[in-house]
DNA sequence: GATTTGTTCAAACAGTCGTTTTAGCATCGG
DNA sequence: CCGATGCTAAAACGACTGTTTGAACAAATC
């Protein structure tokens, strides 16, 4: 494997274990028996490595994203959810069966990191990868209630929807020590966004059997 | 005010924006405007300072949780439901009326960057400051459901609830260009501590329905 | 008034950061 | 064989990191 492979492999686990700003060039290219030099020979500098793997987290997101949508097709929503939801969660998942279609959890972290501190590319990660994805969700939700996209209701009840998703798939360290037994391994998993649906769902309709008024009797 | 006093001041903002590893030392005191010595001499060094921060933080949200679940006494298990979201919520608003309560959003901002890049202090963390608040979210769960706090259900349902309520605590750029009008009001954020509510009663009542099982229907 | 104590200061320490330089390698086209 | 090309090597660059030093200063204590 030539040397630019070997960094952009080390990179991507780095970059998504640490975030862009905790890994040194030296330390890529320790890892990847590499000298220090090569970053900048190959990648033009160290955010060009890491534009690199960005990139490729991007396009995995993006072509799963089409993928699931396109598998969903015309399905009943409910089923259009769990679909949503249990891809969501599967990329957490470390035993993918499948590992050209594993999408890792990498990515994930990638993401994670850049939200929380993020770099140049952050603006356009959110376009490329997370908007589609919101969208998509957004207008599952709106039919699910049968109300338009920009109902408030419908912005909160996905956002609820999102806000578990992002716990499964976001590196905690808190949450990996307030709850037993994690990570969850592939059966949990499941069971996990079954339950993430059914929630929502009994959420979902609560919500949309009554008109968007503010609760006042607590 | 002592230059001690400035400094912890400084930190506790710059620590809470970037975290412990991005923000230098040089940078904390050019702001606090004191010699770059002075942190080595008032706290021995950086991770001293970072330590009286992380303490003020742990303290903030303990007596904030004691006084809420205080407050809450007895009360329905719904209103304290309420009470427990709502105060969550309250605590990304930063414009708290009363300024001694107000425990300021930079508080899970700082558990933000430390369940992600974890210090030597996050499981001291873990323990002092996040824990009870989950056990006691947990058991809110379990008395709603009429359940055991061990069963898988309640764990599913906690973790439900925490999920949504960090997703309006913990800072996200995604989050922020994702969702139309972010941050929300105080109007706003109290009409979603609403929503998270009414939304997560209907997934915990629909989870303790029914017995807790495999859906293989998708 | 002399000495001690608490605090601040500029300067420098050794180390790491990303990047650049310069030389040395093969390999290939002529 | 010769030069050109693609890549790798060690060394050094200047800037930045947390920390330490030793002098300076004010106020308090003897």
């Amino acid at each position: 494997m030539t040397t630019r492979d070997r960094l952009v492999r080390v990179a991507t686990k780095q970059f998504a274990a640490h975030g862009y700003r905790n890994v040194s060039v030296r330390d890529l290219c320790r890892a990847a028996g590499a000298n220090v030099a090569a970053v900048n020979y190959h990648f033009g500098g160290k955010l060009g490595l890491y534009r690199e793997v960005v990139g490729a987290a991007v396009d995995a997101i993006r072509t799963s994203s089409e993928r699931m949508i396109f598998a969903a097709g015309d399905r009943p929503p409910v089923e259009r959810l769990h679909r949503y939801v249990s891809a969501y969660l599967r990329t957490v998942a470390r035993n993918g069966r499948a590992p050209d279609r594993a999408r890792a959890a990498w990515v994930h972290q990638l993401m994670a990191h850049e939200s929380m501190e993020p770099t140049p590319l952050a603006p356009w990660i959110a376009e490329q990868a997370l908007m589609p994805r919101i969208r998509y969700l957004r207008a599952l939700v709106a039919e699910l209630m049968d109300a338009r996209p920009t109902d408030r209701r419908v912005h909160r009840c996905t956002l609820s929807i999102q806000a578990q998703c992002l716990f499964y798939a976001a590196p905690n360290k808190f949450r990996d020590s307030a709850f037993p037994s994690w990570p969850p391994g592939s059966a949990e998993l499941a069971a996990a966004a079954d339950h993430i649906v059914e929630f929502s769902l009994a959420g979902i309709r609560h919500s949309a059997a009554r008109p968007a008024r503010r609760a006042a009797r607590y």
